[in-house]
DNA sequence: TATTGTGAAAGGGTTCACAGCG
DNA sequence: CGCTGTGAACCCTTTCACAATA
């Protein structure tokens, strides 16, 4: 554990640049549906609302694939970026609350296509189970352990109401599962090694409003300056 | 402009710690709920997983409201921090793309009893046009300008299709809207002191596989170690 | 004694300035 | 000349150590 990068590029990315990475990426297919075959840091800057400056150190972060002068090959830089951010795997997920959330979770095609596919859904209401939504059949959470077994799920939703979220927690974890994808109110309570993200959208809505209302106070501070 | 933090007692709030005041705040409500008048900061950090100190910080950042050897008045907090996240005002929203998401977020009672309510919806698709959806009447997007006016709409969702993302931004921010909510995988191009917030799923999972390949290149790493 | 509040130190990430190449 | 790559400076955030106080 020294301080040498490892024979991937990797002296220690940070989570925001991990983020960033999957912006870059993103930019970088829309350039290749238009037919680029090279891009400027200058222009991946631009289009991800960065600075050059930080496209040019995230990227010298996991290789150097930039030719001076010209920009960066797009075919080549996906490919890294893919790799970097584990894009070349399969990531089978399992989606617990098939409510409205979880069905429109179930009916995206866009995270099979990018390789997240979720390969079942899981409810307690009995009302829901053996119905088919977005191509799955709704099974018992009970069944959960034995299927994340069976197909290999790597990442768990958590879209179930937040009073039981600690509890699925709990069984996604006892199953094998080390990274929990939560949209519910509750901080989860996990052993470490096991990754949670959070994806609480009143979090971003009441840091929105925080904006909002900063600007307010301090145009009404000019009306009102001082004590 | 000086250093001088100003009356409301803003000495500059980074956006992480505006987020962490979102946890906090959630975790007061639960106390409050348990009938707790107080909470020291190590109880505050432990749910919501930081550190006590981190908590002191920030709340020594909007005031000075705990009593040492106590800890902090649940009830005089969430007052704190709902002025400061401002919860103590309404903020309305328009939602634009009535498909699942939208509809998943028009069936949520969740935001408008946080203060944060979805008061119209617009959608381009005739077939939805006129329908209910969550208690309101999907409109067309042309009375978007008009509506966000009418109802005074201070935020904007953007749940609509990718390509139809940048379009719909800039008629919110003709309407005047100034904070925007976006679930598309679209960097939109906004005029300054318009905020976004980028909720991308695949961003979240992307980061989340990150996490899970360093693992398995770690653990690949004891039995292949050195170059 | 338990816990808050805070100046100072440490740490991490971003930006700067410029060297290195195509 | 244009653009990448990078050590160093800078800045912001977190952590530490400890003074203050109910």
């Amino acid at each position: 554990m020294g301080t040498m990068p490892d024979r991937t590029g990797n002296p220690r990315i940070s989570q925001p640049a991990v983020r960033r990475y999957s912006h870059y990426y993103r930019t970088l297919l829309e350039a290749r549906g238009r037919g680029d075959v090279s891009v400027s840091s200058r222009e991946l800057a631009e289009r991800t609302g960065v600075t050059s400056v930080q496209v040019r150190k995230d990227l010298s972060m996991i290789g150097t694939f930039g030719k001076r002068g010209l920009g960066y090959p797009v075919d080549g830089l996906l490919y890294e970026l893919a790799q970097v951010l584990g894009l070349d795997s399969r990531w089978p997920m399992v989606l617990a609350g098939v409510g409205h959330l979880g069905t429109a979770l179930l009916n995206s095609a866009r995270f099979r296509r990018k390789g997240f596919p979720i390969v079942a859904a899981f409810d307690v209401d009995e009302e829901r189970i053996g119905t088919m939504v977005g191509g799955l059949h709704v099974q018992h959470i009970d069944l959960l352990p034995h299927v994340i077994r069976q197909l290999d799920a790597r990442i768990g939703i958590i879209a179930c109401s937040p009073h039981a979220a600690q509890e699925v927690c709990d069984q996604m974890v006892k199953a094998g599962l080390r990274a929990l994808l939560t949209f519910m109110p509750v901080n989860l309570e996990v052993p470490a090694g096991v990754r949670v993200r959070h994806h609480d959208i009143l979090v971003e809505l009441e840091a929105l409003a925080f904006g909002l209302r900063q600007e307010e106070e301090l145009s009404e501070d000019v009306d009102n300056p001082g004590a």
